[in-house]
DNA sequence: GATGAATGAGAATTCATTCAT
DNA sequence: AATGAATGAATTCTCATTCAT
């Protein structure tokens, strides 16, 4: 959020909120400017128009993705600690950060225009890539079973992570998310780990 | 659709469509006459809102999760095979019905109003539960390895099915889902049965 | 309603209904229909259009008027008796008849059309006519004091019996209009007979 | 009209004007737009629906209602005085504020929403209370004859006030109402005064 | 930076009416 | 007589955006 000033993160943050809780037919500039506490055309003076402000909050989402690979790459542990560190922390994430979590896996949000339907497509698949390098890394060294693909791997507990908050979600936040991620976690690790 | 007359079930298959191609933003009145080329005015004929018109397409959804439930249940074969055919069946369906497809997954899109919201929650729990079931009973006879929770796997399975529908349809179809169904079911076959 | 077949009174009788129970804005096409029990379609077997409906309206107002007056005109009494008569009579019809008593005094309901309200208001003047015409002959002969004009006093005992009828409906039909008509009888022989 | 800016005012009083004119079905958001000459969303800056206007004209009417009431209350006269400035000063007002004489009578332009009709009908009470104080008054102090109730009489004059207003509406403004309002002064102080 | 007023395009829905059966 | 399907015009209201202050 470095290039964004003070109020237009206030802008985006509130954005996700009103997207997370009612949907994004409800997120109008009406209805964002109020939350805020501002006119309407007040927004325009810091966003020329509502395709910016989506744009701002898929550059959000990248931010905390890089953010998210840097920590990892810089950790000097194995792929098994990685992958384990990777899926708590997201799980974690999301707990703490309902509104993202309820909008980040929603592509359908971002189909109003080419622009955004790309750059959400292009951090999923940026998202994938880092688990499944963390999987062959594993995998070359033994320590996760060579026998199925990382990638399909990936799909599976990438496609395990994303249903499990769905479902948190839909059930309006009432299961235990970290609870639900160290699950997961354990269910990953004796299926995929190489035990010696 | 049994209970729908011919034009009802043509503005709910159009309505599908447009949300596939478009988005729900552009699921509108207006659009959906002009494909299916009457007056706006006349779809109220057929249905009295909209919101009649996405009920109609959960209904849809759920005679057709339904008709393949009563499919596997009559299906005289072992846990191993069942879950297989459910799984290939399933990309088989999404890979000649692309709106669908497009639709099912998209919790998102039947956030306007709870009776939505609560049907497309409903019956993802519901396509769940048959996963899980059939899990379940392949622990029970020793085919599926027992050290992992079927709730586990099924996340890991739904999630992946549901993770390679999304790429195919981000990818704008480019590809083949047949194929990564395959693929899949391999990986969770490896994965899960026991080897004697 | 001699000229109208059952089929046509139904329809009359049922917009006057509606008419009194939910307003003009409740007439419709749509609305009239249902209450019959037949499709919307079927009403344009016996009128050729809305308008003609609210002129059946008014034709049977006039019918009612004219019975009255014949009734009136036949009597052979006093005009003091026969202001009585008209007054109770009146009273007692709308008290029976409550869906015409709420549309009848209504002028507003019949503005769409210059046909519509020129013939309501022909329909008032006549009706006022009567009244003054009874009050003139029970000058001529004494019996009603001579110093103010007959119109004076049609428009006094009108204005009242329409004031009153409109109180009685939006107060619910709570007040006892057959009594309110009693009172305002005895107000008015008190105010106007000449007592010897 | 203090609480209501100068465009709430301008939209209030163009509406009733439309009503006037044109009936209560020719208002419609379009026309008034039109008529004030600003396009159709722009009214809804300043009131939030069509039933806002409505209600903004029975305050307009209410407002009016305590204006003359408060003048009559603070006259240090006889109730012959009083009642006779009361019934002049309407007709008065009525001729020059044509419109609002063509709606202020019309209770079933109010029938689309419990909060309208309610408000028309209390408007209407208290219009009457005032003649009925008015001449309890009267009648106490000897100036009005004592045989007659006081309600009856107003609804006797409150009657005719209404219905000479209507007759002038519908005979397209060419009577004189000024002139008929100082004979049914006339006729009014002859039947209820007592001479001494 | 912010506001209030305004705009034009469109949204869902209703209505009277028509027509083939 | 009656129906079901359709139509076009109109209605209320919402939305993103602009502009003068």
């Amino acid at each position: 959020m470095a290039n964004f000033s003070k109020r237009q993160q206030e802008i985006i943050n509130t954005a996700i909120e009103l997207i997370a809780e009612k949907g994004i037919q409800q997120l109008t500039i009406k209805n964002l400017s109020k939350r805020i506490g501002i006119a309407e055309s007040a927004i325009y003076r810091h966003f020329t128009s509502k395709l910016d402000i989506l744009l701002g909050i898929l550059s959000l989402f990248r931010e905390s993705k890089d953010q998210m690979n840097r920590e990892l790459t810089s950790m000097q542990t194995t792929p098994t600690e990685k992958l384990k560190q990777m899926l708590l922390r997201r799980f974690a994430y999301f707990s703490t950060n309902r509104a993202i979590a309820s909008v980040i896996f929603s592509e359908e949000l971002f189909r109003n225009d080419r622009r955004l339907s790309e750059q959400i497509y292009e951090i999923m698949l940026a998202n994938q890539q880092v688990i499944i390098d963390i999987i062959k890394s594993g995998q070359k060294i033994g320590e996760f079973r060579n026998d199925v693909s990382a990638q399909q791997i990936a799909f599976m507990v990438t496609g395990a992570l994303r249903l499990i908050v769905t479902h948190w979600r839909l059930s309006e936040f009432k299961i235990d998310l970290i609870e639900e991620g160290e699950k997961l976690w354990e269910t990953v690790k004796t299926l995929i780990t190489v035990e010696d």
